[in-house]
RNA sequence: GUCCCCAUCGUCUAGAGGCCUAGGACAUCGCCCUUUCACGGCGACAACACGGGUUCGAAUCCCGUUGGGGACGCCA
């Protein structure tokens, strides 16, 4: 079993495409079959280079992992035209010299009687009649295609049926030389032994012409599935206007590519259980192309950060380290983060969010900046700076210094003064962190340390009281 | 316009004729946990598009209607 990916480097990733990837990868691992990753660049109009470099990136961040390739058709031309020639030679295709005006005026006027456009088939009848086929002037090479019922199976539609009379004789190869997509995916799905096709829905309709491309090379059909596609919340395929459409979106986003490959996974296919987390390698132990939704699904973004958030969560923070570097300012190393890492992984649903938070940990004691309203709504009270001073003393006789003592102390404080801990833990969280938000301040305590909670909280004594603590009140 | 495809909560979905008083998840709204915000726990809201059949019995099968999507290129 061999399947493939072929995605047209005329743009970046997009989640649709990398679902499709997803889905040729797990039916390739479930069913021990391999996976080739092909460039369609056969439109040199708008193939780039830099865009299949971005694909392929983003291919591996997302951690779709294929066999073979990435294989280019701009390398294959000559084995496309040969099969051109191939099919001429033996009358299954003809030469056509209609002009890309001649053809056009045809639509524009069938378009404004409001018929249905077909092609002539002037050329056809020409090159059927005995006609010169002079190949030196400028022309294409179409297929003929005969009247009949085309039908197929597909692992997602089931049986599927195409009227040949309705298919036009489409063009194999270019005035230019160059295949189109009909021909080169004909020509490398045989070269290439590929037995299954997965791909979007989008392609359904160009299925018969590819069957009968098949056949008129006498090779075996592979098997086909076709996608549903994604949606936007518009309810059209996803685009621009409804949100982010690639992999690289997501990513700058601050998702992390395990969330994104499970979500995608989710997205037309279930492994039943009611399960909404599971790894490749759990999906791809039970995962098989014919258990696909046939309905075109909405992408929810919500759902995704959802996801994001429960995988952050479970991470170690060295596994997300690397993803979260790039969201951080400056130079920062994992060692000096890993606790705070720790502490905050569950508390955001994107990497920016958790970057965010982390910003406390990574500021110069003396920099730190409080947020107005948790400042006006914490610090207040005449005996605020007296109680906070208070804590300092009690904090830096604390040793060791760890969730356990220094809970006790701040409660033992907070009851031999006659005030609720909240009392004191309100406006120590806006001294450590400057948030009125964080994570147990305790934790918060350790992970900053004995020193730098000090530190911090001295600034917050001055700045109540224009005086330092410490030194057990003989100031 | 022609052809093809699709149809369960707002969204992702479970559902293969009786297990369905239609299950789970996201979102929303309550309550609980709690030093805050999250997380988590409990609960609420919320769907078989419509109409005909078939059947003792239909979300499940058939037909039609409606609605949605896709394709009709010397793009892929």
């Amino acid at each position: 079993m061999k399947l493939r990916f072929a995605p047209s480097p005329t743009g970046f990733l997009h989640v649709g495409g990398a679902r499709t990837a997803i889905f040729n990868l797990l039916h390739a691992r479930r069913h021990g079959g391999r996976m080739l990753l092909r460039i369609e660049d056969t439109d040199v109009e708008r193939s780039r280079q830099h865009h299949a470099e971005q694909i392929l990136q983003s291919l591996q961040w997302l951690g779709v992992a294929w066999d073979e390739g990435p294989v280019y058709q701009s390398d294959r031309l000559d084995r496309y035209r040969e099969r051109a020639e191939e099919l001429v030679a033996s009358a299954k295709a003809y030469r056509c010299y209609c002009t890309v005006e001649e053809l056009e005026s045809e639509r524009t006027a069938a378009e404004a009687q409001g018929d249905n456009y077909r092609y002539s088939g002037r050329c056809r009848r020409r090159a059927e009649s005995g006609d010169p086929q002079h190949d030196d002037a400028p022309h294409v090479i179409r297929f003929k295609v005969h009247p009949g019922t085309i039908e197929f199976h597909d692992l997602i539609r089931g049986d599927v049926q195409f009227e040949g009379d309705l298919i036009d004789d489409f063009v194999l190869l270019r005035s230019d030389g160059n295949p189109t997509y009909h021909l080169s995916v004909v020509v490398d799905d045989v070269d290439m032994e590929i037995t299954h096709v997965a791909r979007g829905d989008d392609h359904l309709s160009n299925t018969p012409k590819h069957i009968l491309l098949f056949r008129a090379f006498g090779a075996q059909e592979p098997v086909f599935a076709h996608l549903p596609l994604i949606l936007g919340s518009d309810r059209k395929r996803l685009s621009k206007r409804t949100g982010a459409t690639s992999a690289e979106e997501y990513r700058d986003m601050g998702i992390v590519p395990q969330a994104l490959f499970n979500f995608l996974t989710l997205l037309g296919w279930n492994p039943g259980g009611d399960r909404e987390l599971i790894s490749p390698d759990e999906a791809a132990e039970v995962f098989d192309l014919s258990d696909v939704n046939k309905a075109p699904a909405v992408f929810d973004p919500e759902k995704l950060l959802w996801m994001n958030g429960q995988y952050l969560m479970r991470m170690s923070a060295d596994e997300i380290y690397p993803h979260l570097a790039p969201f951080l300012p400056g130079d920062t190393n994992l060692a000096e983060l890993r606790g705070a890492i720790e502490l905050n992984k569950g508390r955001g649903r994107t990497l920016k969010e958790i970057a965010a938070q982390l910003e406390a940990y990574l500021v110069d004691d003396g920099a730190l900046a409080y947020e107005e309203e948790a400042a006006k709504k914490h610090l207040k009270g005449d005996d605020l700076a007296a109680r906070m001073s208070e804590l300092y003393d009690v904090l830096e006789k604390t040793e060791p210094f760890d969730v356990t003592t220094t809970e006790a102390a701040l409660r033992g404080l907070a009851e031999a003064k006659g005030v609720s801990a909240a009392k004191l833990i309100h406006p120590l969280r806006l001294a450590l962190t400057g948030r009125g938000a964080s994570p147990g301040i305790f934790d918060v305590m350790v992970v900053l340390g004995k020193d730098r909670t000090l530190t911090r909280l001295q600034r917050l004594v001055y700045r109540l009281n224009g005086r330092l603590p410490g030194g057990s009140g003989t100031q």
